[in-house]
RNA sequence: GGGCGGUUAGCUCAGUUGGUUAGAGCACCUGCUUUACACGCAGGGGGUCAGAGGUUCAAGUCCUCUACCGCCCA
């Protein structure tokens, strides 16, 4: 016998094993059956799973595993991504504890190094999808600096290049000056914050004391400044246009320019143009053949540029700057200013425009046929309104600046001539020489954006360049699971990677999940101590727990909440779940005890003895229907909805308590045919404790699978649904439930049998069995004129009285009937007036009109019962 | 500034194409050692559906505006 309560810790790992050992993760590419493909988003190897993984991981094994049960040849690929800046970042954290940077290690050794981390954390991540159950393929874990993968990367490349695609040059970018390392515009994270506006004046030349005042929120790099601009409306400065001003502190020389870019409403109407540090200034200084003064290094420490400031991180120069200009009273004012701040997205450091040496991919071609097939619903996005934000993007798509200053990642397969600068790519073979001119060649420094190579993520996991018979099979994939941050990054790239390389599209579908955030609206965050580690809560908990509450919370919005006890109680909620359909199985399998052979479930309608049976078999089969239903269309929160409403409320709260007092045959084969289906259906969000029953339940059932997991999943049989048993139940349900409430509220205990008298016969005859059980009721007769002491309740179109004799108060039962009676009234003066009006009766429809007025019927039947109890009452 | 989502019970959320009395879980109150389960059973209280206006025979549901919260883009 089990014991009271499931002991997921020495069950989970167990049944996993059982599951590994069986090889049913693993895809197989047959043809006889169809493919079901989801890629995993490869979580970063920076560190351990969040709670957002652990949802994102959820929902996809759910459906993988639903799949599967229906037949498909599943392939859930498992893989981790290499996160060049963020693994970079976090490896140097390591180093700087031991005093090293990576340019004392050298690139070689700091390499292996982050390769050391990567084992490490690829293995933890792994075995936390193992712990929540992912039914990933592991012999096909991939990670985006694999030697194959690294082809793929690196054929994409030169596919591009080869096509026109990629180009480099210099350019104004983002820069961290932490990562040392270009940005693409997607990685910025732009912030408000409180700055400073100063008002600085310049100089007019020739003039001694003629000044021109101009408003800025960075004057350090006025140091770099190579004109002053207006907008050319701007009557106050139109007369000056042509004049030379001169930059404080280095003495420029520079012009004053006419440019429509200028907001004649900010500062002065009069800006300073530095067109190496401002993306802005930088537009204005090509239309104006400005000359580009870089004053930074790619520390964003000042350079040579900025003569006497030279050394100095650009903190220090602005307020050196503002000292400097002060003494000169050269500051007329500083003004409050909210600024525009973009950090980086890694290391939340303030971003500089930087101009360097960069390689772009040209974007519009790749956007064009990727914002078709989303237009035209191809890449269908669930729920809908996503596509929005890719599209958005997509119409506005910029080109995009792929070469990273790092160390960590895929090195640009690009050589260059060192004598006159001649480019090659190549990716099978290291090339010794210039094709042109012979000269000695070497590689170009930089790697690629992380997002490159994971835009490649369903084709080079599948095998691609080659043509793989996965490859074949397996792709597109069905779906793709993800969070809604990297629609942009990820999503919309892996569309226009599938189609230049494949010619098809990755996926049909994108399931946007939530972001999940703590009950105060915070993302969870270890490193903050925000939130909780799923970890510990499977745990504390078990992993059915929080597969359960995060299926059971998904719904269509843009955030979920989750906490923990005592803060907040879902998880618990979850619990008390598997508790409970664990206990049922004790239950049941209790019944099946010394039985001597294991019960065969092949169900006839002859097994189908009572209302009770026919009530459950069908409501069970409606069950089939609406939770694949559910599951097909990505409705995770109604399918755990209706799965725990069934195990509870129909399986436990009724149909258990019901067959402990049955007359049945047959109904130990029933009990048990609803649990199996039960756990089939259950299994895809709570595998373990399924697979736990399920091997149980072999030792009295006969099974169609050695494993849960391998199931076929419940054809909804339509013979056996019964509109006419459901009624009936549900009728009698009322019945027990005004007897409950009877006993209730006059303090009859369970114990003491109640008699009740019914207006009308309902010709279902197993009521009383029914009632008997449920309500210990020992009496059911039928009659209008019942004794005086009874209590009466209008259930549907009949009444119930409960005889009670002496037992009533009658104060209070005459104040609960005149709260009824008030009730009735008020519903019944509702719709008698709906039906009075003319324009109801001609607009609305006929059936409407008709529905009302049966209503309408069946509630003055109701108030007039009322009535009449009351008056027999006095 | 442009686009999107949210606002329903103390909390977290459902509420299908408008159609009787707006639901659930948790929390709360009352009763119960009913041998599957106290991680339980039974009963109960609690909502002017953010606000204003409109469309309609009929609005939580459709339209407009406002407020607040969040996301995306500039």
């Amino acid at each position: 016998m089990l014991s009271t309560r499931y002991d997921f810790h020495t069950s989970e790992d167990k049944i996993y094993d059982l599951w590994l050992e069986s090889g049913i993760f693993n895809a197989v590419v047959d043809s006889s059956k169809q493919p079901y493909c989801v890629v995993i988003p490869p979580p970063n190897v920076t560190g351990s799973l969040h709670l957002g993984h652990a949802l994102n991981d959820t929902l996809q094994d759910i459906l993988v595993r639903y799949k599967r049960m229906c037949g498909f040849s599943a392939l859930f690929q498992p893989g981790t991504d290499h996160a060049g800046i963020a693994t970079q970042f976090v490896v140097e954290k390591e180093l700087a504890k031991e005093n090293l940077t990576r340019f004392k290690l050298g690139r070689e050794k700091f390499i292996q190094r982050v390769m050391g981390w990567k084992a490490t954390y690829e293995k933890r991540i792994t075995d936390q999808l193992k712990k929540i159950g992912s039914s990933c393929d592991w012999s096909r874990v991939r990670f985006t600096m694999d030697e194959q993968y690294t082809k793929a990367v690196l054929t994409a490349f030169k596919r591009l290049y080869d096509k026109g695609y990629i180009y480099k040059g210099k350019y104004l970018v983002n820069w961290c000056p932490r990562c040392r390392t270009a940005l693409s515009d997607l990685e910025v994270i732009k912030r408000s914050e409180k700055g400073k506006l100063y008002f600085i004046r310049y100089r007019i030349k020739d003039t001694q004391g003629k000044y021109v005042e101009i408003a800025t929120t960075r004057p350090e790099t006025l140091l770099g400044d190579t004109a002053c601009a207006f907008n050319p409306d701007d009557r106050r400065y139109k007369h000056l246009a042509g004049t030379k001003l001169i930059v404080p502190l280095v003495e420029r020389e520079i012009p004053l320019v006419a440019d429509n870019f200028v907001m004649s409403d900010f500062g002065t109407g009069l800006v300073k143009i530095t067109p190496a540090h401002d993306f802005n200034d930088y537009e204005c200084g090509k239309r104006h053949n400005l000359q580009i003064i870089s004053v930074f290094d790619e520390s964003a420490v000042v350079n040579e540029n900025g003569v006497q400031y030279k050394g100095l991180d650009r903190f220090s120069a602005r307020k050196k700057v503002i000292e400097d200009l002060e003494s000169r009273g050269l500051i007329s004012k500083v003004d409050d200013y909210e600024i525009a701040l973009g950090k980086c997205s890694r290391c939340s450091e303030i971003l500089e425009p930087f101009l360097s040496d960069q390689w772009f991919i040209k974007m519009k071609e790749l956007a064009e046929p990727c914002l078709r097939v989303i237009k035209e619903g191809r890449v269908k996005f669930v729920p809908d309104g996503w596509e929005q934000i890719a599209i958005q993007w997509l119409e506005n798509i910029h080109d995009w600046c792929i070469s990273r200053q790092l160390w960590w990642g895929h090195r640009i397969p690009i050589f260059v001539c060192k004598n006159y600068g001649c480019l090659e790519c190549s990716v099978d073979s290291v090339p010794q020489k210039c094709k042109n001119c012979n000269g000695p060649v070497s590689q170009v420094e930089d790697v690629l954006d992380t997002w490159f190579s994971s835009a490649l993520w369903p084709i080079a996991t599948l095998g691609w360049p080659e043509e793989t018979p996965e490859l074949k099979y397996f792709y597109p994939t069905a779906v793709l699971v993800t969070g809604r941050d990297i629609i942009n990054l990820w999503v919309s790239r892996m569309i226009m990677m599938g189609l230049e390389f494949m010619n098809e599209i990755p996926f049909s579908n994108v399931f946007i999940h939530s972001t999940v955030l703590t009950l105060e609206g915070q993302r969870h965050s270890k490193s903050k101590g925000v939130g909780f580690d799923p970890l510990e809560v499977v745990n504390e908990y078990g992993a059915d727990s929080l597969r359960f509450i995060l299926c059971r919370k998904t719904t269509g919005l843009q955030d979920l909440r989750l906490d923990k006890p005592p803060k907040d109680n879902s998880i618990v909620e979850a619990r008390n779940f598997v508790t409970k359909l664990y206990n049922a199985s004790r239950y049941v399998f209790g019944k099946l005890e010394g039985v001597q052979a294991p019960i065969d479930l092949s169900l006839t309608s002859d097994d189908l003895v009572n209302i009770e049976d026919k009530w459950i078999v069908s409501a069970l089969n409606r069950l089939r229907k609406e939770s694949a239903q559910l599951l097909e269309s990505y409705r995770f929160g109604d399918y755990a909805k209706c799965m725990y409403e069934f195990v509870w409320d129909n399986y436990c709260d009724y149909y258990l308590e019901l067959s402990k007092s049955s007359s049945n045959k047959s109904i130990n084969k029933i009990l048990s045919y609803v649990l199996v289906d039960l756990l089939k259906m259950l299994h895809p969000v709570m595998p373990f404790v399924s697979e736990e029953l399920w091997q149980e339940s072999k030792k009295y059932i006969k099974l169609d699978s050695e494993l849960l997991i391998k199931c076929r999943w419940p054809q909804t049989q339509q013979n056996l649904i019964s509109a006419d048993s459901q009624n009936k139940f549900e009728f009698v349900v009322s019945c027990v439930k005004a007897v409950r409430s009877t006993r209730s509220r006059f303090n009859i205990v369970l114990k003491e049998p109640l008699d009740i008298v019914l207006s009308k016969d309902p010709e279902i005859r197993e009521m009383g069995k029914i009632l008997s059980a449920l309500a210990n009721v020992r009496n059911v007769t039928v009659s209008d004129s019942p004794d005086e002491s009874s209590v009466c309740d209008v259930v549907g179109e009949l009444k119930l009285f409960i005889s009670l004799k002496g037992k009533i108060d009658l104060k209070l039962e005459r104040e609960r009937l005149v709260k009824r009676k008030e009730e009735f009234e008020s519903r019944v003066a509702n719709l008698s007036k709906r039906l009075s009006d003319k324009s109801f009766i001609e607009r609305a429809p006929a059936d409407v009109v008709e529905e009302t007025k049966n209503d309408l019927a069946i509630l003055e039947a109701q108030m007039h019962e009322t009535i009449q109890v009351l008056q027999r009452l006095g």
